[in-house]
Parts: C-alpha cells; sequence; structure tokens
DNA sequence: ATGCCGGGTCCTACCCGA
C-alpha cells in the first residue's frame, strides 16, 4: 500500500456543484473522492467532467434525494452499492463499498434522522447497527478499513455550536451517539479528532441565520480507521476554504491523507 | 416557537435537509 489521498464531500446536488468538484480535484488530487447527496440517477451525473480530469466514477443514483457516488483516480473495484444487512426493497442510495491498493473503502450518507417523527429516527438507528456490524465483520477480518462521508452525528457537544442544534435533534441523541461509539468501541479511529483532539473542526454550516459568518457550524463527516489504517495517519482536515465560494454545498470536502 | 436558505420536483407550492 502506498500513500493515499481520500476525501469525502458531501456537495448537496453534484449538478449544482460540478464545477466545484472539478476545480478541488485539480486542486488536491485526491486518490478517492467519497461524495453525497448528489440528488440524481446515474445518467445525470456529470461523468465525463470528470473523467477529462483522470478520474473514474461510480455512482449510486436516486432520483431528487439521496445518492452518493466515487471518483478515483486509481483503480478500484465496487463491492457493495448498498449496506448489508438493510431489507433488498431498500431503494435509498446511501452506501457505496469499494476495494483500492488493498484497501476496503465505504462511503456513506447516513440518515438524518429528524424527518418522518420516530419511524425516521428509528430508520436512522437500524441503518447505523447495520453499519455497524459491517464494520465489525471487516474488522474481524484484519481489513484495512475507512469509513467515510456525511454521518449526520455531533459526536459530542464540541462538535456543535452552541445553539447550532437542539438537544433533542437527531444528530446528538444518545442513542444516536451510543450507535457511532459502538464502531469506535469496535476498533475504528476517529481521524479528524485523532490529529485535533480538542475544539471546533466543523465540516457544515447553515446556510441560514448566517451560520458560516456567525461560525455556527457542527462536526458531522467524519472518517473512521482501522487500527492498521490509523497508525499511518498523516492529516485529516476539512477544508474551510470551499465555504467561501459562489454557491457553496452547505458542506466542505474533509481530506485523510495516509502514508 | 418559527423562519431564515437552497436543493429537489408532480412547475410551483411543497418536501427535505441538519
Amino acid at each position: 500500500m502506498r500513500r493515499m489521498k481520500i476525501a469525502t464531500w458531501n456537495v448537496n446536488s453534484i449538478r449544482q456543484r460540478e464545477r466545484h468538484v472539478a476545480a478541488w480535484l485539480e486542486r488536491r488530487q485526491p486518490d478517492l473522492l467519497f461524495l453525497q447527496e448528489i440528488k440524481c440517477e446515474a445518467p445525470a451525473f456529470p461523468a465525463m467532467t470528470f473523467q477529462a480530469l483522470g478520474y473514474t466514477a461510480e455512482i449510486v443514483g436516486q432520483k431528487s434525494y439521496n445518492g452518493v457516488a466515487v471518483l478515483g483516480r486509481i483503480p478500484f473495484t465496487v463491492i457493495h452499492r448498498s449496506l448489508p444487512g438493510l431489507p433488498e426493497d431498500d431503494a435509498q442510495a446511501r452506501y457505496i463499498e469499494v476495494q483500492a491498493d488493498g484497501i476496503t473503502a465505504i462511503g456513506i450518507y447516513l440518515p438524518n434522522g429528524n424527518s418522518r417523527g420516530e419511524e425516521g429516527f428509528a430508520y436512522k438507528l437500524n441503518w447505523m447497527d447495520r453499519l455497524a456490524e459491517r464494520i465489525e465483520t471487516l474488522l474481524a477480518n484484519d481489513t484495512p478499513l475507512i469509513v467515510t462521508g456525511d454521518f449526520n452525528v455531533a459526536p459530542t457537544d464540541e462538535d456543535y455550536a452552541k445553539g447550532a442544534l437542539s438537544p433533542t435533534d437527531a444528530l446528538v441523541r444518545s442513542e444516536t451517539r451510543a450507535r457511532l461509539r459502538r464502531m469506535i468501541w469496535a476498533g475504528m479511529t476517529d481521524a479528524i479528532r485523532a490529529v485535533t483532539p480538542e475544539g471546533p473542526v466543523y465540516t457544515f454550516w447553515d446556510y441560514q441565520a448566517a451560520a458560516w459568518e456567525r461560525n455556527a457550524g457542527l462536526r458531522i463527516d467524519h472518517a473512521l480507521l482501522s487500527p492498521g489504517l490509523a497508525e499511518r495517519l498523516v492529516s485529516a482536515a476539512p477544508d474551510r476554504m470551499e465555504r467561501e465560494q459562489q454557491q457553496p454545498s452547505d458542506h466542505v470536502p474533509v481530506m485523510i491523507e495516509i502514508g
């Protein structure tokens, strides 16, 4: 395994953010970039734009909502296009698992859990249970593993600005946080916190209420690393400058470097 | 307490996000 740069970005519509992503790829040159909330089906995904920059695309699309993809400048193989363990008829496009250079890399758009009342929250918790199981299975096989994406979880109270979320929000509820801790206890390392143990390291700022100007952000985009990859962690940080662009996504990209 | 903004679509009022 060589040095690897793996990134994640919730783009809030790839059709609205095509130019932002292309410019960022050229500037930062990740080996793999996982995208969330592409909000389209595969035929509408601007794959040619990224191919011209040397990136191959794999798309798990859905009309209007959700949708994930991965762009790679190194060869990769798709292993799963949905989260193992979910019902067969679950049509929400939120998961892609690939292998690249001996590493298993999973990109997720974890359910928000605030809509559709307790039923929506239960869907989120079940999704997290299935993800924890998948992680435990892969760790039991000693697979070098990174799970990255929009987790829709602020792990601790240090991970959201005062007043940016209600204490009962699905992103911070104890049941949500307990399931993220299960993944940590299984052996995964929160890469951003391994590099920056304390203080705000936000990855999202709401479009509303001047959240960016007030730095009223959330840390909800994460990368979890298996023990072997955690030992090789070089850097892990959001690219805050992207929030300054014209018509930005409400999330910024997060870059992880493995040495 | 609610809307704020900004995507999406049954094209335009409404759903969803976090």
